[in-house]
DNA sequence: CCTGAAACCTGTCTGC
DNA sequence: TGCAGACAGGTTTCAG
């Protein structure tokens, strides 16, 4: 389910609590549980050895990754397709496809749990080194349109497998770069470098717009991964083959770009940006 | 540098 | 009911 939005709402929700969950920071874990060791990205022994004892200090998010800063170190957390985490009482069950759980030392547990085995824990000292690669978090104010169209302009990818590389952008996933798309009129076969500086404007803006809605939401829910936001109900395109473009009434299409299933109106959405 | 395909996995849904 | 196939919110790696 994740994507920029539904890593904030979770993040979130660890940090302040609300939505039924329970803030963790200021927790310290007595025990860190491995049950799938296929999901520890870094060495077993320190993670085993040097993760016992530290007190959670911050929740952050870096693109999609979750980050727990703990005092010397830092869990960092990547749901890639299915992956989640719950906080509970020490006293409830481990799940099906739990991969892990960490046991706080005052009768709460944060389970991560992944059905598809796609997500990573990595515990380093140096975070950053981790999150490297990623390109710019779509909201830095640094990120004007100027230095947007700049960055669009300086490769020659097709818009939408360049909005999905995070180390272009960071947070962008399969739902919110085909409804940035459509918001903004552009076909995700077009060129980045193809873009006017207006269109690159209109591209960030309409990139902002719906990563602000989803986060409004909680996030988007959608078949059996579930998070409790409700932003699946204002799709435009995604998922909405067949249906009527809201803006237009034309049919949506369905097409595959870089093998993943893209959502477009033919009509508001050529391949001529204009 | 860019594109497309395959790989990593399990679960759900559709159609025959 | 069973079964094959398509599809799923992500990322990495490799061939051309």
């Amino acid at each position: 389910m994740p994507e920029l939005p539904e890593v904030e709402t979770i993040a979130r929700a660890l940090r302040e609590g609300g939505r039924g969950g329970v803030p963790i920071p200021g927790r310290r874990i007595e025990r860190a549980e491995l049950l799938w060791s296929g999901c520890l990205a870094t060495p077993t022994a320190e993670f085993q050895h040097l993760l016992p004892g530290q007190t959670v200090e911050a929740v952050e998010r870096r693109g999609k990754f979750l980050i727990l800063r703990l005092n010397t170190h830092a869990l960092l957390i990547h749901l890639r397709m299915s992956g989640d985490v719950r906080v509970e009482a020490a006293g409830q069950p481990l799940q099906k496809h739990d991969r892990a759980a960490f046991h706080f030392a005052d009768g709460l547990h944060l389970a991560f749990n992944d059905a598809r085995k796609f997500g990573r824990l990595w515990f380093t000292p140096l975070p950053q080194t981790i999150t490297a690669h990623l390109g710019p978090e779509p909201f830095d104010e640094a990120l004007t349109p100027g230095a947007f169209h700049q960055r669009l302009s300086t490769r020659q990818r097709q818009l939408k497998p360049l909005l999905l590389d995070q180390s272009f952008l960071a947070g962008m996933g399969n739902i919110y770069t085909d409804e940035a798309l459509h918001r903004a009129g552009l076909h995700p076969l077009c060129r980045s470098d193809a873009l006017q500086p207006q269109h690159s404007a209109r591209l960030l803006d309409s990139i902002r717009a719906v990563l602000s809605d989803g986060i409004q939401r909680n996030g988007a829910s959608i078949d059996w991964v579930y998070r409790g936001g409700d932003f699946q109900n204002n799709f435009r395109a995604y998922q909405r083959t067949g249906q009527p473009c809201p803006v237009c009434a034309t049919p949506i299409q369905r097409l595959v770009v870089g093998q993943r299933g893209t959502h477009i109106c033919p009509r508001c959405q050529p391949l001529e940006p204009h």
